[in-house]
DNA sequence: CCTGGAACTTGATCTAGATCAAGCGCTCTC
DNA sequence: GAGAGCGCTTGATCTAGATCAAGTTCCAGG
């Protein structure tokens, strides 16, 4: 454990109420680790043995079924995942690869388990972490199921957007292959609704895509707080 | 509160740990109420007022934008919903309309956060509580984003008929156009996937459904535990 | 009984998106 | 600097599912 890390980590809201004595336990429990790119780090239907807090780098949630793969979430610097099935004692329902090399603290299952039962104040985190969780993923559910394709892209640059500062420019933050499972769909059809939205002032160049009517495109999009909000 | 509910509320895993104190002064600042079918109880954006406990009949949640709607999940006796929003003390994500008639037991959601904060025992079971939701809803977005309609059809007719006791017969919960909104697919769709299903020993007989060749179905469905299993 | 309407089915057509197949333009290596 | 290979685009075609438009069945109310 690098002791650099430890601040930034005992910062996220999932640690920063527990008490002193239950953090140091996880912590010297714990294992920070070092990725190289497209690394599998779990797969799905694997009994949780580690909650994993992706420190540095990006970690790529996926799950498989009939031949099928389908890229769930990407799970950014300070973030954590697989809580639930961690508390459950259960098996993770998703697969999870490094998108880049990455820097990884792993906390054994069991240790989470013991803070949550004899710490009070990281049980409430707990709620208020998987609640997020929850509500990230009914966001997405609802995603799918009322938007097109050229929607669901017109969105996720306006999202994009608005994180990277409002400069009218967008870095695509993963490459096309990956954005396009992520947005659900094919990178030809990826191309294609980049193509669509090419009216509505979308000007792609590699990875950056500059946005020349916002207007235009937010007509287009009709963001929703309910669906595009984060923190909401 | 007729008091015939209140032992059938206990027993559930969200408020069977909670200390008698607690656990009473909720139910003293609870509404129990009849509402006849098709009542709209929440609608999304609105900020969470109540935690609703379904203790009879049943409700859809369903959700609205660019003027689709969909059905994003059904809550039968005796189940929770909306929990996330409380516990936040943000706005609703979905809106809630009964099924047919039904009686909601309806928790002020200051109530729900104060024995939260005092009951340590409550707060835990809320993190089991919301880790099944979520797992239920990762289970659900990776139904829609890894099969075909009528492969979550096929999945949808094994699952019912588990869980009604494996006799070759399965009774649809709800009319076919509510069925095919949370399956994600149109009314006239459903239909059809129902015919596809026809070689596969599915026999269409208003709600009653028979199975003749479970094997054959099974085969077509691919059921994964991981998407299928609601306890997993 | 008749009648109106809702729930569902069936058929015809349309469309979003997938798939198949080249091709282009990088970078990396040798 | 030539070639291999990957990421991406573009075009042609195909397919799942949506939409539009009649029907049919069945039940409720007069």
């Amino acid at each position: 454990m690098r002791t650099t890390d430890l601040p930034e980590i005992r910062k996220l809201d999932l640690f920063s109420s527990m008490n002193e004595n239950s953090f140091s336990n996880l912590m010297n429990a714990a294992y920070l680790q070092t990725f190289p790119a497209e690394m599998q780090l779990i797969a799905e239907g694997d009994t949780a043995d580690f909650l994993f807090v992706v420190v540095e780098g990006c970690v790529e949630l996926h799950a498989n079924a009939n031949g099928r793969e389908a890229t769930m979430a990407m799970v950014r610097p300070i973030g954590t995942f697989i809580l639930a099935a961690v508390l459950k004692d259960a098996v993770y329902l998703m697969s999870a690869r490094t998108g880049a090399k990455s820097r990884v603290l792993m906390i054994p299952a069991q240790n989470v388990r013991e803070a949550f039962a004899n710490d009070d104040a990281f049980a409430r985190a707990i709620v208020q972490e998987l609640a997020n969780c929850y509500r990230g993923v009914v966001k997405d559910h609802k995603d799918h199921k009322l938007r097109t394709a050229v929607e669901r892209l017109a969105n996720r640059l306006l999202k994009y957007h608005a994180d990277q500062g409002e400069t009218g420019e967008v870095q695509l933050p993963y490459d096309k292959r990956t954005l396009a499972s992520l947005l659900g769909m094919t990178p030809e059809n990826l191309s294609r609704a980049f193509g669509t939205l090419k009216p509505y002032g979308v000007v792609v160049d590699g990875a950056r895509v500059t946005l020349t009517d916002l207007d235009g495109l937010s007509g287009l999009a009709k963001p929703n707080p309910l669906i595009d909000e984060r923190k909401a």
